[in-house]
DNA sequence: TACAAAATATACCGATTGGTATATTTATTA
DNA sequence: TAATAAATATACCAATCGGTATATTTTGTA
């Protein structure tokens, strides 16, 4: 007796062996080919449990962001000071390699350039999980202040805003040039800004 | 007597009709039939020119960084003073809907983000428009600071690398938000922060 | 353990992919 | 302007694309 049907327990298995596939190939360069190779199934099972490749796409997306955030919300749980729990970001960015899941690249970013201009739904998937991000970005900032560990003055949103931009922005130099040498300059930057929020 | 052959004029011609499409669509995602579509030739004409796809989104991608830059280099000369000329940056990333080749998205970013992971060339070539934007950007702290413009301590590479991040992921943001609320705080910010280096 | 239902594999579909050999048209120049 | 060279179009290629109808296997249950 299982708790996951058959059918749940192959869907999973697709996302989680299509998850890295996607990530790297983007959606227009990942064939169905490619998934039966990942996956070791056939083209029927995967039409069996999925309408489309579409739908295995978007599935593997909400995979893929999930799985950061997961990582990421278990390393700000794990402290308590405001200002430590921003902190997680540029320490876990900044050490992306050692990441697995991470190693291919930042699902945003990726699906965010690649969907744009090409794929309505997966585009409002990238924006959602911003969205996401963003908020829970402003409502840490927002705790510091209540807890008196942040300034007063400081705005939220900003501070959300630019941290975001700082560390996709910098990924995504990190990714092309193969080095770290600038991802670990703008993580320095960030550490610094964050730690100048502090009362 | 034409300045150009016909050869020279029709690679052209097929560069910058295919310029938009490979921007929006991507390498992967751009057909050969979306190629004749573009540029109203046969596969004929556009393989007597270019050896194969790969060449055309090659030519393409230095086509469409050298417009930017081009763009950005002939504001940037039209101003004399140091922090003026390094505010041409978030001015014109913050308008970026009013540039028309902007509004396809940032060509660095979008080969940057696809091509990591999937073509060689169009990696190196994205990586190689990077740093010579960084240099540039560089070069213009070297010069406000010669010119006592800027603050003698100030870091050229960490001022590049910042602005460079910051634009590149604020416009990730606002082209999978449809929206510009993001870029315009994250240009505030740069601006600020440009601002601030002055003497 | 037999049976029904569910899941997976096989074998196929038409359309499209990148690419090319060759015929035709257009430029160039003697 | 005629001849030639260059450029473009036509018509095709095999391979791959996403997708599906159906046969086979596996699973859960009576």
């Amino acid at each position: 007796m299982q708790i996951l049907s058959k059918s749940a327990r192959t869907r999973q298995w697709i996302i989680e062996r299509a998850a890295s596939v996607f990530n790297e190939r983007g959606y227009a360069g990942t064939s169905l080919a490619d998934l039966t190779d990942a996956t070791g199934l056939t083209k029927g099972s995967i039409y069996g449990n999925f309408e489309n490749k579409d739908a295995v796409a978007l599935a593997v997306f909400d995979y893929n962001y999930n799985r950061v955030a997961a990582y990421l919300k278990a390393k700000i749980q794990a402290t308590d000071n405001a200002i430590e729990r921003l902190l997680v970001y540029p320490d876990t960015y900044r050490n992306y390699l050692k990441v697995p899941f991470l190693r291919s690249g930042c699902p945003i970013l990726n699906t965010a350039a690649e969907a744009d201009d090409t794929h309505p739904l997966l585009r409002k998937k990238a924006a959602g999980a911003l969205a996401f991000w963003k908020k829970a970005i402003e409502n840490q900032v927002k705790r510091g202040i209540d807890r008196g560990e942040i300034k007063p003055g400081t705005n939220p949103t900003q501070v959300a805003v630019v941290l975001i931009s700082l560390i996709e922005g910098a990924f995504m130099q990190a990714k092309v040039t193969e080095r770290t040498t600038e991802l670990k300059i703008a993580m320095d930057y960030l550490e610094e800004m964050i730690r100048g929020l502090s009362v």
